[in-house]
RNA sequence: GCUUCUGUGGCUCAGUUGGUAGAGCAACGCAUUCGUAAUGCGUAGGUCGCCGGUUCGAGUCCGGCCAGGAGCUCCA
């Protein structure tokens, strides 16, 4: 007998060699049934794995994120197994587990169809239905090669190749399919039950756009039918979501053929804009910012000296003045720079916060363009911090806090990645190693998690880089905090110190919003257009019954004016109903309707958006409710549910 | 930029094996003045993304270009 010690701390003897789901099995049938992978010691193992000696076992079931991953990658060499029987001559590439299924690479002739996901699939529950046990054997290095040099599976070659010699590689086998593989997989491919092929793109071999593009499959898997319906189900909800889609029914922004990423802003988009600038104005007031603006083009000499002229020309746009070659600003700091220059400072005037909405233009690959996520023209709510060597730290930690609490006021949720030195970059290995380890100081004195993005910095230094979610889970980085000992070298930027010398300041750029397209965007997603009151293009609509009651309806319309509220009128010869059915559709918060019964009572019936009929109102008194909600930024539509 | 799919009136979509375009909503007109998600009737609106080719004939087939979606690469 062998002890195993459970997760609760519980002990079980166990007879040796009996395997994790007996173990499961003697604990609840439930729990048998519903466990994939077990956890001995801290490693991942198949439920069919027996145990030896004593040991610490914890079983996992869906719920857990590694059993989710073995169980998704074991179905990626499902997947790789019926190609293989469809397609005989694939060569496969890599076919990982990720956050929602897993994928596998493949390189073939055969153009991948969505004909041949469906054969694709039938074929993966035929190897299910065998249910083959997953063996794992291992070969030397120099044997393994020559295995994949016989089967000529060039990219498995590759992957081998860059092991190190020594290496033992291990495979798994099912049935008749084998694959280089680190494991591990859970005990065989029976386990695997509701298989979804999703869609198949290109990919290029090992991320590299030099190198030859392979098809990927995308597929997800789930232990149970009714996860994978409820999987898709919420997919189809999110896309609901998606900004474009929005954008387009409230009228908000529009893209054109005549400027693909160039977004044009309609009237209740600009709304939004703009009370998303009045609020970032007051806020930066508030924390001691100053405002500049720049020019959009300026010659070819400052982009020389700026070093984008040599790092960034790909994504920049250039046009001549007076037979002068001028370019089309991509950041706003060479501008901040010159503006910097115009005086002389003291080291008293520091921290000198300089802010600025500044519109850029960058030529992004025509590929890359997402609605407004992604553009070729955007804004970017930017500052340039100049400051002493021992104000960096605070200046760092008050920029976080500062964007911590307007991501905060929107219940966003984020993460944060901190960008090292990327290859294409100025600047000495002292510098950089100074700039990084100053932002990681930073961010770790405020003991807010992040994850460290290697080589993703940008050309003149590293990066905090603050990262928000759109509706199906994609990140689209917003805020981000950029440490540049670069750019005052270059501009020769100086500050007379306590010594009377001069001195070089140290800066850092950051934005918050990160760039005003983008947060609409997010912002759209994240209340699927609901946006909390002070945002709201329109605030109130006033839909009076009948003709007859038009005197009172303009009267309560013009109070809501007076108020300050933005308030539309429903004046047109329509049945209530027809009237409540569009603003519902266009996401009006609230609707007012009126008619003989307020006429004589002097009130409004109010209708939520949200929340259906609220009852009448005193049009005073739901005044200063919605002023209430709109002066503190609430952004909670709710009036009952609270 | 790459792989792949898509592109029909303002919007959402039909359009069968190629025979010179249809619906609903919206718009406009008339009637209706009607209490919380669609009142009825009528009118108007399209060089089927653009260019070229095959054909007696192309929205439908072929090629090129443009734009969009998904993914890769890249990024705020």
């Amino acid at each position: 007998m062998i002890k195993v010690t459970l997760k609760d701390g519980s002990v079980r003897e166990v007879e040796k060699g009996k395997s994790i789901k007996d173990v499961a099995k003697s604990i609840s049938q439930g729990l048998a049934k519903e466990a994939i992978i077990g956890i001995v010691n801290g490693e991942v193992k198949p439920l069919s794995f027996p145990l030896e000696k004593d040991c610490e076992l914890e079983i996992c079931n869906f719920e857990d994120e590694r059993a989710r991953e073995t169980f998704r990658h074991t179905t990626s060499h499902i997947m790789a197994q019926a190609v293989k029987k469809l397609f005989p001559d694939v060569k496969f590439g890599i076919g990982p587990a990720i956050e929602n299924g897993f994928y596998y690479d493949f390189d073939m002739e055969h153009r991948l169809s969505d004909e041949d996901l469906k054969k694709i699939e039938k074929e993966m529950n035929k190897i299910v239905s065998a249910n083959y046990p997953l063996e794992r054997f291992e070969m030397p290095r120099d044997v393994a090669i020559q295995y994949f040099e016989g089967l000529d599976q060039p990219y498995k070659v590759e992957l081998v190749q860059d092991l190190p010699e020594d290496a033992v590689i291990s495979f798994y086998k099912q049935g008749d399919f084998t694959d280089l593989c680190a494991g591990p997989h859970v005990a065989s491919t029976g386990a695997i039950k509701a298989i979804k092929l999703m869609s198949v793109a290109g990919a290029y071999w090992r991320g590299s756009e030099k190198n030859p593009m392979l098809q990927r499959i995308y597929g997800t898997c789930f232990p149970k039918k009714e996860m994978l319906d409820e999987y898709i189900e919420r997919l189809e909800e999110a896309k609901k979501r998606d900004h474009r889609k929005i954008g387009k029914e409230m009228d908000l922004f529009m893209l054109t053929d005549e400027g693909p990423g160039f977004p044009f802003f309609l009237p209740k988009g600009m709304i939004i804009r703009n009370e998303l600038e009045t609020f970032w104005r007051q806020e930066h007031k508030k924390h001691g910012y100053e405002e500049i603006k720049t020019p959009l083009i300026l010659n070819k000499q400052l982009w020389l000296t700026s070093g984008h002229w040599d790092h960034y020309k790909d994504n920049m746009y250039f046009t001549q003045i007076d037979e002068e070659d001028y370019a089309v600003k991509p950041m706003n700091c060479p501008g901040a720079m010159l503006a910097y220059k115009r005086k002389m400072y003291s080291y008293r005037d520091f921290p000198m916060r300089v802010a600025e909405m500044g519109q850029v233009h960058r030529h992004e690959l025509s590929g890359a363009l997402h609605g407004l996520m992604r553009v070729r023209t955007f804004t970017q709510d930017d500052a340039h911090i100049f400051m002493l060597p021992e104000q960096v730290n605070d200046e760092i930690v008050g920029v976080a806090k500062f964007i911590d609490d307007v991501y905060s006021l929107f219940g966003f949720k984020y993460h944060i990645e901190l960008s090292t030195r990327p290859e294409d970059s100025m600047g000495t290995d002292e510098e950089w190693a100074m700039a990084e380890d100053a932002l990681k100081n930073a961010i770790e004195s405020t003991g807010v998690p992040f994850v460290i993005n290697e080589g993703d910095g940008a050309f003149y230094g590293p990066k905090l880089d603050f990262h928000l979610e759109d509706s199906i889970g994609r990140t689209w980085q917003c805020g981000t905090i950029q440490l540049d000992l670069q750019m005052p070298q270059r501009f020769d930027l100086t500050y007379v110190g306590s010594d009377g010398e001069k001195h070089r300041p140290i800066m850092i750029h950051r934005v918050i919003f990160g760039s005003i397209e983008r947060f609409i965007g997010i912002l759209t997603e994240h209340f699927a257009g609901r946006f909390p009151l002070w945002l709201a293009p329109v605030q109130v609509k006033v839909m009076p019954i009948a003709e007859k009651y038009h005197p009172y309806a303009a009267s309560i319309v013009q109070k809501f004016e007076e108020a300050g509220i933005r308030v539309e009128y429903d004046d047109r010869n329509e049945k209530i109903g027809y009237k409540i059915r569009q603003a519902q559709l266009e996401k009006t918060p609230f609707m007012l309707v009126v008619g003989e019964k307020e006429e004589e009572s002097g009130k409004i019936s109010v209708r939520s958006g949200v929340e259906g009929e609220l009852g009448e109102y005193d049009v005073e008194d739901f005044i200063a409710i919605l002023r209430d909600r709109i002066d503190t930024k609430n952004v909670s539509l709710l009036i009952k549910g609270e």
